[in-house]
This record gives C-alpha cells, sequence and structure tokens, in this order.
DNA sequence: ACCGTAGAATTTTTT
DNA sequence: ATTCTACGGT
C-alpha cells in the first residue's frame, strides 16, 4: 500500500538544509532550529519521511514536546502530511505516540502503576496543590514559614526533583540545607501516604522505574527506534537522562532546539544538554537551520544584533530573503496608560488598513503589566484575549469540586479532604479539623480514615464521611457525567454560590462547563490506549482519566478561539507563536530585564534570549515601547529604557515623538473610571524637562529624571543614571538630550 | 463556627 | 494594588 519511496511532494520545497536534516540517516542528530526556520515542518516531515521510506513504523517512533499545543499541532500536521497521500482510506491507523515529557510519563506510571509503587488512583497535584501541602507539612512539623518559606522549600524540592535527584541522596553543606533536606523526605513520605505525585515526580517516577525494573526498559528501548524531541534546549537534567534511557544503545535521538530560545532557566532547563547530546550520542556537527520565513529584513537585523551580545553560544545567524520592510516602531510614553493608549491608536490605524486584530499581539515580561492595558482596551472597545492567567482548572470552584471527584476515587488524598471538609461552610470549624489531624498522624493514617475514626463523637463529620461514601460507592457504576452532576449537586457547591451573597453567576456558569466538559470528555484523546495491553478499563478509568487531564492540560485550549481579538501575552508564552504585528511593551531597566535577573549568573544572558524570542515573533511589523512612569505594585517608577533597546542598530529604529494630544484624549476618555487616570495632570514643566523624562549625557550615559527644583533662570534635576548613579545636574550648565 | 474587617505580606517567567 | 492572614464581634 504505502510506496517504500516516499513521495516526491514531501519533499518539495524544502530548502537544502532542511532536506538535509529531513532525510538525515537513521541516526542521532541536533538541529539547531533559528526562530522562524521551518522547525516544526522539519520534524513533522522527518516523521511521514520516515514513515513513507519504511525506516520506521507508526508503533517505532516517539515524538515529545514540552506543551500540549506543541503535541497536538505536530500530531495533526503529521495526519495531514501522511493523509494526503492516501485518503479516503477509512482503516483506523494505531496512533503515533507523540506527545509531552510530562503526559508521556503519567501515561507510562498508569500502566505500570504497581512497578513505580503507586496506586492505581494516583492523583497529580499541580503547584498550588503541592504548595498547600508543603504549608501543611511544614505546620505539622512545627517549622515557622519564617525558618523555611513554603515557596523556597517548593522550589527546592522541585529543583532536586528535576536533577534527578532523592533527599536521601542529597548532602548538606549546612544547617539550613539539612533541615530542606529532612522536609523533602517528609514531603515524599506524606505524597506516597496519600497516593499522589506532583508534575516533577512524574518525570523521577518514570524514570526510576525504567532504571531499575529491566523489562521495562529493555521493552521500550525495543519499541522505539527513533525518538524525536522538539524544543530540546528546554529540557532539564532529569528529562535528558531520561531521554537517554528511553533510547538505549539503538535509537536515533533527532533533536530540535535553538540555544538562543532557551528562556525557562529558571525551572531547570539546562541548554548544556546539547552539547551533553552530540558528546554522548555521537553527533559531529549539528544541522543548522539558519534560513527564517517568518520576519522581514529590518526586524531579523534588530534581533540578531540584540542576541549578538550573549556570548555563551552555539553560534548561529538568521538570514532572510524578504525585504527590508518597515523600520521597528520605538515609542516612549510619558506614562503607562499613554503607552496603552498608543497601542490602541495603532493597532486601530493598523485594523483600518486591512490588517486582522488576531494577528496582532501585545507581549510584556511580567503578568502584571497586562492589567492597565486591558482596562484600555476595554474602554475603547476593542475586543482582546489575555492568555495566561488564571486557568480553567485554577479556579477555586473548579478546583472544589474537582476535589470532592479525587475524594470518590481516592479519599486518602488529604489535599482534597481539607479542601472541601468545610466548603461549602457544614459546621466543621478549625478545632474538629485539627481533632482529625491530631488523630491521623498519631496513628500514621490519612485524615479521611481517621475521619471514618470519630464515629458517633462527631455527627457533621459523620454526615461529610456518608456523603463521601455514597459519590466513592457511585463512582464505580456511573457516568463520569452522572458522577460530575452528582458531585457539583449532592456538595452543595452549587446551592452555596447560589444562596452566597454577592454575583456567583460566574462560578455558577464554570460548573456549568466544567459538567459540559466532562460529557464532552472522551478518555480515548488523553491516548491512554497508545500503550501496549493497557490494564484492562477499570471501572474508574473515565473518571480517572478526566482528573488527570485537567491537571496536565490545564485549559491551554481555551474558548473563545473563534472571535477576532487582539492577542495578548507574556514573551515567554509567545514562544513559538508569530504574528503580522507586535507590541512589545515596558522595555524599561529593571522591567526587561526584570531587576531579578541581573542579581544572578546568567541572568542578563537569559533575559536577552527573551528579547530575541520577543523579537522574532514579528513578521511585519514591529512596535517596542516603554512608560516612563509606571505604577507598579501600588508604588511610581521611573524607568529608563532598557539596555536591549539600545542595541538595536538605531538605522532600523524610527522613533516617534510622543502625541500630546492622545495624552489629554486619554484622560477623559469614556468610562475611565480608574482612579490612577482620574487623578493624573499634565506634569510640571522644568526648563523643558520634567520628572520622569528620560535624558542623555556625554559623560553619564541615558538616565531618568526623579525630582526637580525650579531655580529661577535655571532648573537643578535629580537624575538617576542606572550604573552610574544619582546626580544632581543643573539645566544652565550640564548639556543634557531629550531621549 | 462563621463572618467581616483591618493589617501584613507579596509581587518573573510555568510544563 | 491585590491577596492572604489574624483577630474580634455576632
Amino acid at each position: 500500500m504505502l510506496s517504500q519511496n516516499p513521495s516526491a511532494s514531501l519533499l518539495q520545497g524544502l530548502n537544502p538544509e532542511q532536506l538535509s536534516a529531513v532525510t538525515w540517516p537513521p541516526q542521532s542528530a541536533l538541529v539547531l532550529a533559528g526562530a522562524g526556520s521551518g522547525k516544526t515542518r522539519v520534524l513533522t516531515t522527518r516523521i511521514a519521511w520516515l514513515l513513507q521510506s519504511g525506516q520506521a513504523t507508526r508503533y517505532s517512533i516517539m515524538a515529545v514536546t514540552f506543551t500540549n499545543k506543541a503535541a497536538k499541532e505536530m500530531n495533526s500536521r503529521v495526519s495531514q502530511l501522511l493523509h494526503e497521500k492516501d485518503s479516503g482510506e477509512p482503516t483506523r491507523e494505531s496512533p503515533i505516540l507523540i506527545g509531552t515529557f510530562h503526559g508521556i510519563c503519567h501515561r507510562m506510571l498508569r500502566r505500570w502503576n504497581k512497578d513505580a509503587g503507586l496506586p492505581s488512583t494516583f492523583q497529580i497535584l499541580d503547584s498550588g496543590d503541592q504548595l498547600a501541602l508543603i504549608k501543611r507539612l511544614l505546620k505539622q512539623l512545627n517549622i515557622a514559614e519564617e525558618i523555611i518559606a513554603p515557596r523556597s522549600l517548593q522550589g527546592f524540592i522541585n529543583a532536586q526533583k528535576e536533577n534527578g535527584l532523592r533527599a536521601s541522596q542529597l548532602t548538606a553543606p549546612d544547617p539550613h540545607t539539612q533541615r530542606l533536606i529532612e522536609c523533602y523526605a517528609e514531603y515524599d513520605k506524606t505524597c506516597n501516604r496519600e497516593g499522589v505525585v506532583d508534575f516533577a515526580e512524574l518525570m523521577l517516577r518514570s524514570y526510576e522505574m525504567l532504571q531499575a525494573n529491566e523489562i521495562l526498559r529493555r521493552h521500550y528501548q525495543n519499541r522505539f527506534n527513533h525518538i524525536l524531541v522538539d524544543e530540546f534546549q528546554d529540557t532539564n537534567k532529569l528529562q535528558y537522562a531520561w531521554l537517554k534511557l528511553m533510547a538505549g544503545d539503538t535509537a536515533a535521538v533527532f533533536a530540535v532546539g535553538d540555544d538562543d530560545q532557551s528562556i525557562y532557566r529558571f525551572r531547570g532547563a539546562h541548554v548544556g544538554n546539547m552539547t551533553a547530546l552530540m558528546r554522548e550520542f555521537n553527533i559531529e556537527e549539528p544541522i543548522k537551520l539558519e534560513q527564517n520565513y517568518r520576519s522581514d529584513g529590518h526586524i531579523l537585523a534588530a534581533a540578531n544584533a540584540v542576541i549578538e551580545n550573549n556570548a555563551e553560544r552555539l553560534g548561529k545567524n538568521l538570514r532572510t530573503d524578504a525585504e527590508n520592510g518597515d523600520k521597528i516602531r520605538f515609542y516612549t510614553a510619558p506614562i503607562d496608560f499613554d503607552e496603552a493608549q498608543f497601542i490602541i491608536d495603532e493597532a486601530k490605524s493598523l485594523q483600518r488598513e486591512g490588517w486582522r486584530l488576531d494577528h496582532m499581539a501585545v507581549l510584556y515580561r511580567s503578568n502584571a503589566q497586562s492589567r492597565i492595558i486591558e482596562q484600555a482596551l476595554f474602554a475603547a472597545g476593542i475586543p482582546y484575549k489575555i492568555y495566561g492567567g488564571l486557568r480553567f482548572y485554577e479556579r477555586q470552584e473548579i478546583k472544589h469540586a474537582l476535589a470532592y471527584l479525587r475524594l470518590a476515587v481516592n479519599p486518602d488524598d488529604d489535599n482534597a479532604l481539607l479542601r472541601v471538609i468545610n466548603t461549602p461552610p457544614r459546621g466543621i470549624g478549625i478545632r474538629t479539623i485539627e481533632n482529625i489531624q491530631a488523630a491521623a498522624a498519631e496513628q500514621g493514617i490519612s485524615l479521611w480514615q481517621a475521619a471514618c475514626g470519630m464515629g458517633a463523637k462527631a455527627a457533621k463529620v459523620a454526615a461529610f464521611v456518608r456523603l463521601i461514601d455514597s459519590l466513592r460507592a457511585q463512582a464505580p457504576n456511573v457516568s463520569l457525567q452522572e458522577m460530575m452532576l452528582a458531585v457539583t449537586r449532592d456538595s452543595g457547591l452549587v446551592e452555596y454560590y447560589k444562596t452566597q451573597k454577592g454575583d456567583h453567576q460566574d462560578r455558577l456558569d464554570n460548573l456549568d462547563e466544567l459538567i459540559n466538559a466532562a460529557v464532552a470528555f472522551r478518555p480515548s484523546e488523553s491516548n491512554f490506549e497508545i500503550l501496549p495491553d493497557n490494564a484492562a478499563e477499570s471501572p474508574l478509568f473515565p473518571i480517572l482519566a478526566f482528573l488527570s487531564n485537567a491537571a496536565l492540560e490545564s485549559g491551554e485550549n481555551q474558548a473563545g478561539a473563534g472571535e477576532e481579538a487582539l492577542q495578548m501575552m507574556t514573551v515567554h508564552a509567545a514562544k513559538g507563536l508569530e504574528f503580522d504585528a507586535v507590541f512589545l511593551t515596558g522595555m524599561e531597566e529593571g522591567l526587561f530585564p526584570s531587576e531579578y535577573s541581573l542579581a544572578e549568573r546568567g541572568g542578563l544572558e537569559e533575559e536577552r534570549r527573551l528579547m530575541y524570542v520577543a523579537i522574532t515573533r514579528a513578521k511585519k511589523r514591529l512596535y517596542i515601547s516603554m512608560a516612563q512612569q509606571r505604577l507598579l505594585h501600588g508604588q511610581t517608577h521611573f524607568g529608563i529604557v532598557s539596555r536591549f533597546v539600545e542595541e538595536i542598530p538605531p538605522e532600523v529604529i524610527h522613533r516617534l515623538s510622543p502625541a500630546p494630544q492622545r495624552f489629554n484624549s486619554f484622560t477623559d476618555a469614556p468610562k475611565a473610571k480608574n482612579r490612577i487616570i482620574e487623578t493624573y495632570d499634565l506634569p510640571q514643566q522644568y526648563h523643558g524637562f520634567r520628572i520622569g523624562q528620560n535624558v542623555r549625557h556625554a559623560k553619564f550615559g541615558t538616565g531618568v529624571i526623579i525630582d526637580a527644583v525650579d531655580k529661577g533662570d535655571s532648573a537643578r534635576l535629580t537624575i538617576n543614571f542606572g550604573k552610574e548613579g544619582v546626580k544632581d545636574l543643573d539645566t544652565k550648565f550640564a548639556k543634557l538630550e531629550v531621549v
């Protein structure tokens, strides 16, 4: 049926570099794929080519990504490539294993839960759950939050796991670390007792299982002869070790990545994996994809110039055949909401010229910056869509409902129990809960077991136990949909939100939405069945699959895709995406690069890569903007322009001058109820200068005016020059140029 | 036990 | 500025 020779059309239109990557012999390779160089195309075409040339079967390929979105995209593009040839065949082929690291590990653990030492009903902790568990643990261990901050312990535990290390393998250089290690050990104990697994644990468990179990290891090593990895620069040490284990001595690892786009060091990504891969998998030279098909010349020139300033690079330069195109437009706003208004004006005018709103994006370094832009967009009546922020499955009412569902399959989940034992309020107060906790700790049992043991002593607890018991009894016998209905009804959550004063319609809507999600949920979509002889469907299978799905795919595929809306997201979230026009906002020192990054070694280079990612999102037009004055965390900041902007060659930048009329018009914009806007007045002028303004001095460089005193025929300006310090200068003597 | 209020703490990026 | 925590009143 399938020809042994790949169809010619498959390889058509590939450039020589891409062709070489796609048709690379069955051995390991590292593809350095610059931004917009057709990375996904190479990966998907490689898969199709391997299949069509008979070098691999659908069963012997594994493709690993980081996000569900990327996995989905790869899946659909591969089947598109394959179905082009044999369309009309209704045969259901076995699916190709394409998934995220966490998703694949999760499936393995479900399939081999006994070998992994996990109960069949184990649940996944998202980071919020993890933090809650850690807080609980610290309280139980009598460790004050001032001694060990929950967040820092969370970071410590995750970092260790991402390096593949258990508490027992760690040695402490100091007493404080010693305590952290002890807490880590206790944390793992607690997780085991409760049958819960955090994100990092999914990877580590899977890794340890493969390492310890030769039969399973052999099984997978024999199965896969081609392993393809997307965004390889983002792998952490554990993921790399896991890949090595899966590959064994025989599989070819085809890794695609870009060291210049490595922006996840803070969660353990280890760029060193790229050189390690070359060394350990006998790769002589990386294949470089340097032809960019996305951005116009000026934009690409800016990106190349910025990333040039990084010392630690594997070396790669993007080129394009495209025209130079428009220059980058740089706008300095006097104050943050003027920056927002600038975006609105430009987006509107682009729209008039026929650009699509949903092909424009507003990017920012941190989520906190989105608020003011959102307000302005709302006031101006421009539809927008914010990515990130609170996800559907993170909302409290959803987490409440899911906690009941979790208890129905695994009542020992203390996290879930504590979340809902008195939500909605049913008269079980702190005192009672403390009693249960004490009893549980004393006997070394779960809270659920302790609660059951309270017997007639506490009628209210008994009622709760009956509620959960009834849910447990239903779980194996009814459909997921009925189960979800039972949970929302019997728990009293719906009733609670209905009677609670204040408008909780959105919460009720979300609960309805959750039921809809349960109705629409098809366990097969989570690809459980891909693994061989999957455990015969346990009656709890649909519920387990649904809960896992909720934890692992925390609402990436949000609704509202249909509407034409301006896209708003962090730079991190924008990686892998492209837009006709990009607004890169908040380009101020301390914001981007963030002041946190400057403290750590290599932090600045990571920020610069982030800048590189941001610039290369733009196809046709790039706006860069900053606000000289910005309200942040309730305080006014006077920012100076980001060093990254100054790294862009001036000849590709077109500087836009501030527009005072807009400045005024926003002040009395309709519906501008925001207090910030109401109290704002035009700033006082001091001999042509004003506070917050950016100025350049021949010797001190660029600075920001933070104070000014009028002295009649001149003004004394206090200017913060950043590295050069704060200087007092007189307008009469100092030569200052407004930036 | 619950609820409302005041005060304190917290602010990067997230599979 | 917002969110969480602690406390005191009902």
